[in-house]
DNA sequence: GGCACTTGCCAATACGTATTTGCAGTATCA
DNA sequence: TGATACTGCAAATACGTATTGGCAAGTGCC
């Protein structure tokens, strides 16, 4: 029973020593090589003193050995988006199925050159960006990086997106079933390819039905509670006021709606609002948003799922839909078109 | 010009190599022990060849011989919850500042003993802790390990708090002021220390107002909106209404306001309501809610500062406050007690 | 100019695991 | 029975950085 001194972790030579093999026999075995030339007996010792001695193995010197580190990084915009935590937390789930850590990056702690600069001097395997615009992709910081791109489809990096397009036709079809011929948009000003396809589904299916969105109807706020109060301030206080509005995510919608309460227009009477998400809350608030409903937790967990997947060179098995659908979802918000000025 | 292999990462070695020094000496400049004797010029001539090659050292490397990762783990009830996503954001932002890296570990993914237990693997230098039950702390888990608590006091381990009995009182104050006398609370089953003397705080102060909260007025959940309608739902079928609520968290609120603006009450004329945490979202509900505001990024950031400090060993200078004080916020949900019956 | 002392650097080693190579010993076959 | 192939293991080395100990050269002092 040669124990290792207190306070000291086990490591594959005590193993070894009490296994009576080199460390190299041992090391060979609990590396789980399956095509590793050992004795069977021999494999049973150093299986049994590994347990006996409570071995868990060193990630830190694995990682420096192998070169790699069994880690993700995750970039996104901001945590404190319910949709962002939720994407999170499906990618979380799968890495740590898959025995990865995840580290987080958050844009508002560094910019994401700064967060790709650490990431890689960890060795990280594999990294995935969530909606990061176009623009903003730092190509160099990139090269010989295992990248997912979660919701900004390229030709260049793999990636999982969701069907944005279809998310802006289904909520203007929902709109112009209604009756709605008066209608807004809001979204964020930055370059996020969803955001950009959801406006442009949107105005592409109002124009197929001979409406055209005016400068003034298309308003551009950072994509959060304040920001869609704000521009829903702006909205009704230029020009005569839509009888609809479609925000780019749901906590712009709910900003939106607020405004819209504050001024004392009641909902969907005087004016229908869809959001984009379908966040829990948007269930909770009064009355209830009418959304196009992201499969969130789904697209990090396939995100995560394909990014393993290039790490490990798995050959590509089921995962083969890279295009997420989208799902619209009538709530309270949207009602028919208010007949005002018609009878 | 002896630039390394393309593809190759530049190592200690090969600043060595550029300044003509040995690679320990070259270590020595570059890992910035102030106290290294090296001559001016020989530091400079290290520097130089570090910045000419662009060498970033090896964070992995370096954490194997340092036997410290320069990495947090973050352990988290549940990052969808806008206030554990801000106390996240705020731990990042330090952590980053100190040059740290957070490694995420949501306990939908895993438990916290499986998390504890790949955090050491990977050599952490130090957890944080968020609103975990003292029961379910895992003490052998936890030996060796520099902890700080989020949001659960303790003897053994330092932490950083918030003052969870003041914000029960401080919501109690304004329903009596208010003349509230029918009161009910609704909360989370767990044993997390926060909720717990959010509750006693409450209770003791209704006490000592000569008011007993009975059991079919203290309702349990799951700390989310969901749990909150469905604890309001139980409440509003169970003998008399209150005239007034307080819940655990916003979330909570948020789920027991919807419930009650789906029966048809009307707040806060019918029904008060108070919540607990002031996430953002509590100012964009209708009516908007009033809550005792915690500050949930201070709270993170305070918490990541000191674990930073225990694992630097920095004499603690500034940050000796381990309880954040926590402000009342009177806002739409609440008003004056109903006088039906006393008229 | 010899002594003690300091300065500036390098050689050697450690951190814990993985991988490559090579050496015995045994089995296989002619 | 000798050559050949194979099996099972250990020796050596690598991964990239940090740290310890020691040696030479330089400094100050009497």
């Amino acid at each position: 029973m040669a124990l290792p001194p207190f306070g000291r972790r086990v490591t594959v030579h005590d193993v070894a020593a009490r296994a009576g093999v080199s460390q190299p026999t041992a090391s060979l075995v609990l590396s789980q090589h399956p095509r590793a030339r050992v004795a069977a007996a021999t494999r049973q010792r150093v299986i049994d003193a590994a347990a006996e001695l409570g071995y868990k193995p060193n990630v830190v010197a694995r990682s420096l050995a192998r070169r790699r580190s069994f880690a993700l990084g995750v970039i996104v915009p901001d945590v404190r988006n319910p949709f962002v935590a939720d994407v999170v937390m499906g990618a979380e789930r799968v890495a740590a199925e898959a025995g990865y850590a995840v580290l987080l990056c958050d844009q508002s702690a560094r910019t994401v050159i700064q967060h790709l600069e650490t990431l890689r001097a960890r060795q990280i395997d594999g990294v995935l960006l969530d909606a990061i615009g176009a623009a903003s992709l730092p190509t160099d910081a990139l090269t010989g990086v295992n990248v997912v791109l979660i919701d900004e489809p390229s030709e260049r990096w793999p990636g999982i997106a969701t069907d944005a397009i279809a998310a802006g036709r289904l909520a203007a079809d929902h709109l112009l079933a209604l009756g709605h011929r008066e209608l807004a948009f809001i979204g964020p000003a930055s370059d996020v390819h969803a955001f950009r396809m959801r406006e442009r589904g949107f105005v592409m299916r109002l124009r197929e039905a001979g409406i055209q969105l005016t400068s003034p109807r298309l308003r551009r706020a950072s994509a959060t509670v304040a920001g869609g109060r704000d521009a829903m301030r702006q909205l009704l206080v230029t020009g005569p006021r839509p009888t609809a509005l479609f925000c780019a995510n749901d906590l712009m919608a709910i900003g939106a709606m607020k405004q819209c309460l504050t001024v004392g227009l009641r909902l969907p009477e005087d004016i229908s609002l869809v959001g984009c998400d379908d966040i829990e809350l948007a269930r909770f608030v009064t009355p209830e948003l009418s959304t196009v409903s992201i499969p969130a937790r789904e697209l990090g967990a396939r995100a995560a799922r394909l990014l393993v997947q290039l790490i490990e060179q798995t050959p590509q098995r089921v995962s083969a839909a890279r295009l997420l659908p989208v799902r619209f979802v009538a709530r309270g918000s949207s009602g028919i078109a208010p007949t005002t000025g018609v009878v």
